[in-house]
DNA sequence: CCCTGATTCGC
DNA sequence: GCGAATCAGG
């Protein structure tokens, strides 16, 4: 990838906007968080909310311990029963265009209410490993996302994906004798 | 642990 | 100039 004028502009707004390298990085495509804190700084954009360092340590050039051998071992597991789309929950479904009816909705939000811990993320802070269910309504200020952590492979943390792949009713076996 | 930006250095 | 590796902080 090579850094055009577009996504160099690209780079300079939304860096200026306050998104992370990371973000940037996942926006732009092509590039990881290391080119596109890289190109700030041979840009000079560095120094966004950021204390003055003078001060800078001496790293080391060369020092790679050999020995570096952990295994990691975190395994979680929802119970995702295979077979059931995701698409269950279409609470909140994004709206990006404002809608100028009353919009009542006198629907309530139990979900919101069963999930307080919430960490109340935004859009923006959404990632991989955090819960994306949607709480609440868009169109208030009380919206924001679960944002709990999950793991990479689905959307939601253990609670939501438990709502979010429940098979509507549970499939109730048939009590056939 | 996950994330963040900062810096270095081989290419 | 570029970006992976690394460092350092939250």
């Amino acid at each position: 990838m090579t850094w055009t004028t577009e996504r160099v502009d690209l780079l300079k707004k939304l860096w200026s906007d306050g998104l992370s390298a990371s973000q940037i990085a996942g926006e732009l495509g092509g590039v990881t968080r290391n080119a596109v804190i890289g190109k700030v700084h041979r840009l000079g954009l560095s120094g966004r909310a950021k204390a003055p360092a003078p001060q800078q340590k001496p790293r080391r050039p060369v020092s790679k311990p050999a020995s570096g051998l952990s295994g990691g071992s975190s395994a979680h597991s929802y119970s995702r029963g295979g077979g059931s789309a995701p698409q269950t929950h279409g609470a909140t479904a994004l709206k990006m265009e404002t809608s100028p009816a009353p919009a009542p909705a006198p629907k309530e939000q139990p979900v919101a209410e069963l999930v307080p811990m919430a960490k109340k993320a935004t859009i923006l802070q959404l990632t991989e490993r955090t819960c994306k269910w949607p709480i609440g309504d868009p169109s208030t200020e009380d919206f924001y996302f679960c944002g709990n952590p999950s793991d990479p492979s689905v959307p939601y943390c253990a609670y939501h994906c438990r709502i979010a792949y429940q098979p509507a009713t549970d499939r109730k076996r048939r009590a056939a004798g």
